[in-house]
DNA sequence: GCTATACTAAACAGAG
DNA sequence: TCTCTGTTTAGTATAG
């Protein structure tokens, strides 16, 4: 069974029929969702594919999508896209807003929201610009969502502090230490459990929160992931140890794209670097919640935030000596800089690392236009590996049910 | 009845 | 000092 992942939230819920107001057409348009199920399908494929993935077994919540994916798509790359969620389903619902988000909860303004806490906190984060939020906007996007906690007990705040807490779906990422402005860390969605929580929602009696899922920036940003992110982190480390300017991120992902270019076709770099991610997770690792397993709990939670929260590390292993405002030179800047204050922009566009930089370029020091377009710079950058994470997360799930698929019928096939 | 999951409450510490 | 945030523990409810 998976984590938290809103099991059985609903059980005591009041709002049972609660409208099946999902964003259908959404999720068909979205692309690479991996959650897609066909129900026709038999189980067992999993079984089957043991040595051939062995970091999925470890998630006992596939178990139940081994039948994922059939049908499935990688909207970016122009395979034919097909939601079997679509299918199942069945409805024709006209497509959302700009928001895409068609407030179906607000239908039930009163009742306790069907969805479990961390289902909320999820759609809550993956509703986010940044796909980060700190607490009191995770607090203010479920408020807003869910009319029914403005008048409940504040005892939920503690649940969702709580959820955030205990459940490693959620990360926490550490804002940068300056201090000036904005109490807490923001909290992520780790790519590894995006599927889950995925999954989860499709249980649920309507899963709006589907249409969440954004696709990656770019298709090339699909080239990026936490792996790369730290090592890129780890080289600079070392560069700035010895003196020398870190490699901007941009530059180590150009001569990535060249390297994988070269020795084989980039989707397959992908492929691997969302395996190597899957394999950083311990495969004995687990996701239970019970009391039992806290502890071990706690340490795979606290172990895996590196890879995501590496993104956010990036701003702070520059000396001040190499930082671009003291003598122009490029590179990240320090963690005296990048401040954020979520109180002036909680989430707008522009988002945690632009907020960071305009906090920097407010203050008259020298350099400051180039300061300005470097924060941009890694502002897009940070945005493209934020798309490249969640992109990963489906893709391995993907490959991994894909590749059980195959080997499933393969073994059909031979028995005939 | 047992187990797993989810929720709630409370206490506590640290930071702003 | 107060509030917020984050962690931890304990207890309860529900479903399988």
């Amino acid at each position: 069974m998976g984590p938290v992942i809103g099991m059985t939230p609903e059980k005591r819920a009041e709002t049972p029929g609660a409208e099946k107001v999902a964003g259908l057409s959404q999720i068909y348009k979205m692309g690479s969702l991996p959650e897609a199920v066909d129900a026709a399908r038999p189980k067992a494929t999993l079984v089957d594919s043991e040595s051939a993935d062995d970091e999925l077994t470890n998630l006992n919540w596939l178990h139940e999508s081994t039948n994922l994916l059939t049908n499935f798509s990688f909207g970016s790359e122009g395979l034919p896209i097909v939601s079997p969620l679509y299918d199942i389903e069945g409805d024709d619902v006209p497509s959302l807003g700009p928001s895409c988000y068609p407030n179906p909860e607000k239908k039930s303004a009163t009742s306790k929201p069907p969805y479990s806490f961390s289902l909320l906190i999820y759609m809550a984060i993956e509703h986010s610009p940044n796909k980060c939020l700190p607490v009191k906007e995770i607090y203010s996007w479920i408020l807003d969502r869910f009319p029914y906690f403005a008048t409940a007990p504040t005892g939920w705040k503690n649940s969702v502090r709580h959820n955030l807490s205990l459940n490693k779906c959620f990360q926490k990422v550490e804002r940068s230490h300056g201090k000036v402005n904005g109490k807490g860390s923001l909290w992520c969605v780790d790519p590894e459990y995006k599927p889950n929580l995925m999954q989860a929602l499709k249980k649920q009696p309507f899963s709006s929160a589907l249409t969440f899922y954004t696709p990656p920036a770019s298709p090339q940003s699909g080239s990026l992931s936490p792996h790369f992110l730290s090592s890129v982190l780890k080289q600079n480390q070392v560069r700035t140890l010895k003196g020398e300017k870190p490699l901007p991120l941009k530059t180590a992902m150009q001569k990535k794209r060249s390297y994988s270019n070269a020795f084989g076709h980039p989707s397959t770099m992908r492929l691997q670097e969302s395996h190597s991610l899957a394999t950083s997770i311990d495969p004995k690792e687990d996701h239970n919640y019970s009391a039992s397993s806290m502890a071990a709990q706690r340490c795979a939670s606290r172990s895996s935030v590196s890879s995501l929260s590496s993104v956010d590390e990036s701003y702070e292993f520059i000396p001040k000596s190499n930082h671009v405002g003291s003598d122009g030179s490029e590179g990240f800047h320090s963690e005296e800089d990048t401040d954020v204050d979520y109180e002036d922009d909680p989430l707008g566009d522009s988002g945690y690392a632009s907020q960071a930089c305009a906090d920097t370029s407010d203050k008259g020091q020298p350099g400051k236009k180039m300061r300005k377009q470097l924060c941009q710079e890694i502002d897009e950058e940070l945005k493209e590996a934020a798309g490249s994470l969640l992109h990963l997360a489906g893709i391995r799930t993907c490959l991994g049910s894909l590749i059980s698929t195959a080997k499933t019928q393969n073994q059909k096939q031979r028995r005939k």
